[in-house]
RNA sequence: GGAGAGGUGGCAGAGUGGUCGAAUGUACCUGACUCGAAAUCAGGCGUAGGCGCAAGUCUACCGAGGGUUCGAAUCCCUCCCUCUCCGCCA
């Protein structure tokens, strides 16, 4: 969400800066609101006073033993108007509510100008794809030929994005999760978290899920939701919180699953383990104090790298143009690793810095050293989404014979084994 | 799931219709005393928002939402949460 005072004060720089992301800010329709309010809000306030100070005259005459009847019959007079007053008030305030959660964020000074995806610049590469003379396979033809990938019984258990593994691929997913978790621990300084897999619908109004993608989302009955991603639990630790300044940074890390809808995108991806409805994510999250932001978000990215380096996987780093961002997000570096099977780099990692925007939205601040509250800011990156390193294992992996090597880092992890075959 | 108790400021805790944004204690900040500290004394000390150049002033908030009333922390309704006992359960 954004300040309201910001768009009060300049509600065309506002809207200029929103054009960058395709989001036309309906200027007419919030100016329009703001008039109204001032007026129903100063007209209500005022009437508010002189109930209250004639409540006031009551109780002191009465408590004399005096009768009052007299003002009793003046503040009768105030009542309806008085009603109508804050109806209308309380209507405005929704309106404008609704308005600034449709916003999305002000993109960095430094996000690159562009509509979509190609317009996205590369930062850096780091490794080299391997040279095959051989025709190499997607993930999914590796892992049913190896009998452990098994997407038939996966729809027929529940349905198309579900994917079952088994037996030595089961097993390096585990390991997988398990390594980056030990990584950023014990080497990054975050903090494990185990987080709930439900949510209710404020903590994803504070991360900026709701009110605008529910059709993203699957809810469950009782008004909850499964997560999307740990972001939105873990984030959500620091709502209607007031941090002591030496709190900050925080930095956790959760390992979990995500649950995703994607309504929207039917036809992408539909093979294989890319694009599920359930997959499992190491997601790091950090509070920071607010001068910081653009430090932590290089670090953050640098934690979610250092995993493709330890595993020996070839990707690039791209800064995402500003009609490509998500909506929360004021910057954002993708991380995209090489998959030979598509020739491509794919996304397996998404570090943003939301800056006040979700703080704003969860009212998480911290006590500056003048006693002032002030919003915090936070960022959030995969590191990395555990599936796509999968495949991307499996893909870089594989030999001639369809077996595939085992990453050095993650041997301790599966008992020394060198190879799945 | 059943029965009972309860949710008030950072914490503890009073307040059951009127001058209550809320006593008191404690924590914290400032000042005095002190060479310094402790103790003591004095003052300050919640959050969000409106109007205003400012000083300031007004509004809302006692788990959440509605209602009754001139007036609600206090009465009524709905929901959420916590605790105790019983049942069930990984």
């Amino acid at each position: 969400m954004l300040d309201i005072q910001t768009l009060r004060n300049d509600i065309q720089g506002a809207a200029k800066r929103l054009e960058s992301r395709k989001f036309s800010l309906d200027v007419a329709f919030f100016q329009g609101l703001e008039a109204e309010r001032k007026t129903v809000q100063t007209r209500t306030q005022e009437l508010q006073a002189r109930r209250n100070a004639a409540s006031k005259a009551i109780g002191m005459k009465k408590a004399k033993g005096e009768d009052a009847s007299d003002i009793l019959a003046e503040v009768a007079s105030l009542g309806d108007e008085l009603k109508e007053n804050e109806a209308r008030l309380d209507e405005i305030q929704g309106k404008l509510q609704a308005f600034l959660l449709s916003i999305p964020n002000f993109p960095h000074d430094s996000v690159p100008f562009g509509q979509s995806e190609a317009d996205n610049v590369e930062v850096r590469r780091w490794g080299q794809p391997k040279h095959r003379d051989f025709e190499v396979k997607d993930h999914v033809a590796l892992g049913e030929g190896l009998s452990m990938l098994d997407f038939e019984t996966a729809v027929k258990i529940s349905g198309a994005r579900f994917s079952l593994m088994k037996g030595e691929i089961a097993r390096l997913h585990r390991a997988l999760g398990q390594f980056m978790l030990d990584l950023h621990t014990s080497e990054h300084g975050y903090v494990e978290v185990y987080v709930p897999y439900m949510v209710n619908a404020e903590s994803l109004r504070g991360t900026g899920q709701l009110p605008k993608f529910e059709e993203d989302l699957f809810s469950v009955s009782n008004g909850y939701y499964l997560i999307p991603t740990a972001e939105v639990p873990v984030t959500n630790i620091v709502r209607d919180e007031i941090l002591s300044p030496e709190s900050l940074p925080i930095k956790y890390v959760a390992h979990t699953p995500c649950f995703r809808s994607e309504a929207g995108s039917y036809g992408r991806d539909v093979r294989g383990m890319i694009r599920q409805h359930q997959f499992d994510k190491v997601e790091l999250v950090q509070i920071v104090h607010p001068e910081k932001s653009y430090e932590a978000l290089d670090s953050l990215l640098g934690h979610a790298e250092e995993v493709l380096r330890r595993l020996d996987l070839p990707y690039r780093v791209v800064s995402l143009c500003s009609g490509d961002m998500g909506f929360s997000a004021a910057k954002t570096y993708d991380i995209e690793v090489w998959l030979p099977a598509q020739k491509a780099y794919r996304e397996i990692s998404s570090c943003s810095n939301f800056e006040a925007f979700q703080a704003r939205r969860m009212q998480a601040r911290y006590k500056t050293e003048s006693g002032r509250n002030e919003l915090v800011h936070t960022l959030n990156g995969s590191g990395l989404a555990v599936g796509r390193t999968l495949v991307a294992i499996l893909e870089n992996n594989q030999e001639a014979d369809g077996s595939v090597i085992i990453p050095e880092v993650l041997r301790p992890y599966m008992g020394g084994m060198e190879k799945i075959a």
